[in-house]
DNA sequence: AAAAAAGATTGAATGAGTTCAATTTTTAAG
DNA sequence: CTTAAAAATTGAACTCATTCAATCTTTTTT
């Protein structure tokens, strides 16, 4: 069933997508304007809008594809993560920071997270927002599969703790984006300091 | 020094904001449009934007003030909290919930914290991070308290702790003012949920 | 193959946020 | 009191994001 039309409308997708993410990083999203983007993807503004809800929209689109890559690579880490708590913790939320800023800006999180914010209902701030849930479910894994291997006590509620240490990191890294002075190395240092106590408690006594 | 500008000046500041307020409340923020504020306000569309950067700005700036009644509210739970860690944590936080929406719909909860995201450099959400800050503090302190009580184990790090679970609970009305059905008690059963772990296993065992 | 239906594209029109040069008001100086 | 300087106000003009009725393309039906 790959008829033309089919065809087309990716290829369209694909021309938009790459127009915009390429004007973003070349000019920054505020001087991107819709009519420039539509430009370079050979479409008129009104075949922008016909795959695009807004100009926020298209930027969530980058980032969640930036996201899944995030979430991808801290597959390996869950896989086989370090011995001790604290060490797996910060392992795959180092490996989530390092990834972050690879090919999007500070800006380009700002203003992706504040359209997710902000229209919650859209197509690709649902896609935003699944993410984000998944990399949630990550880190709760990583809490299970460090339970299972005996590394934190029985009892804990895995994936309260897992939760808990998601929210702080993300809610860590919003406030590294909006400061255009934080470096990634204070960010990482902060988010340690913080998940220090949690990951100790839990942890078995003799694991240390 | 209080000149008739200093007045005029304090005087038009309260007029558009009240105006704004009302009218976002009224017929919401979308639909308040920057004529009808300076209109109620009685100054001109030239003369709002002498007083706040932007739309957005104006909306944080309302919402700063309830942050501020918040934090206000907060105190006296931090000054004389509940005896077990988990209580006290919780009544803070319930506290904060609770408030959080009486002046204040989803939406423009959604939009405020949206803006000061995407601009944070605007005067007003510099403001709005520092009240967000000063919440932070107040939860740290609370655990401090508690640590001094011998609720908490002393040797805990009550500052990353406090953190976290501000952290938390923050990420955590964020995503409740995302979903426009999720109620204020299921908020504050997630976040329960979410604290249990961390404030059992601070606490001092025989205090359990 | 022609006609009808469905699906997409188009770009001019719309509307709201934002800007800024001209004007007015207030303060300070002479 | 007059005049100059400083500060604030004003609203028409401007910029974009967004919309939508008309048009064109592709698919389906006969």
């Amino acid at each position: 069933m790959t008829g033309l039309r089919a065809k087309q409308k990716a290829d369209r997708n694909r021309r938009i997508l790459e127009a915009a993410a390429s004007l973003f990083r070349e000019v920054g999203y505020d001087s991107a304007r819709i009519e420039d983007i539509a430009e370079r993807a050979e479409v008129s503004v009104g075949t922008f809008y016909n795959y695009y809800e807004n100009k926020g929209d298209i930027l969530v689109a980058t980032v969640s594809m930036e996201v899944e890559e995030v979430l991808e690579s801290g597959k390996a880490i869950v896989e086989n993560p370090p011995a001790t708590t604290l060490d797996a913790l910060q392992a795959l939320i180092d490996q989530y920071f390092d990834h972050s800023l690879v090919y999007l800006s500070k800006e380009m999180w700002r203003i992706a997270m504040a359209t997710s914010i902000q229209q919650p209902e859209s197509p690709f701030s649902r896609r935003y927002t699944e993410l984000d849930g998944r990399l949630c479910d990550q880190v709760s894994m990583l809490v299970q599969k460090l339970q299972l291997r005996g590394a934190v006590m029985p009892g804990i509620d895995a994936v309260a703790v897992g939760q808990m240490a998601f929210n702080n990191l993300n809610m860590m890294f919003i406030e590294f984006v909006r400061e255009e002075a934080m470096t990634l190395e204070t960010l990482k240092e902060h988010v340690a300091r913080q998940n220090r106590p949690l990951a100790l408690l839990i942890s078995s006594p003799r694991i240390q």
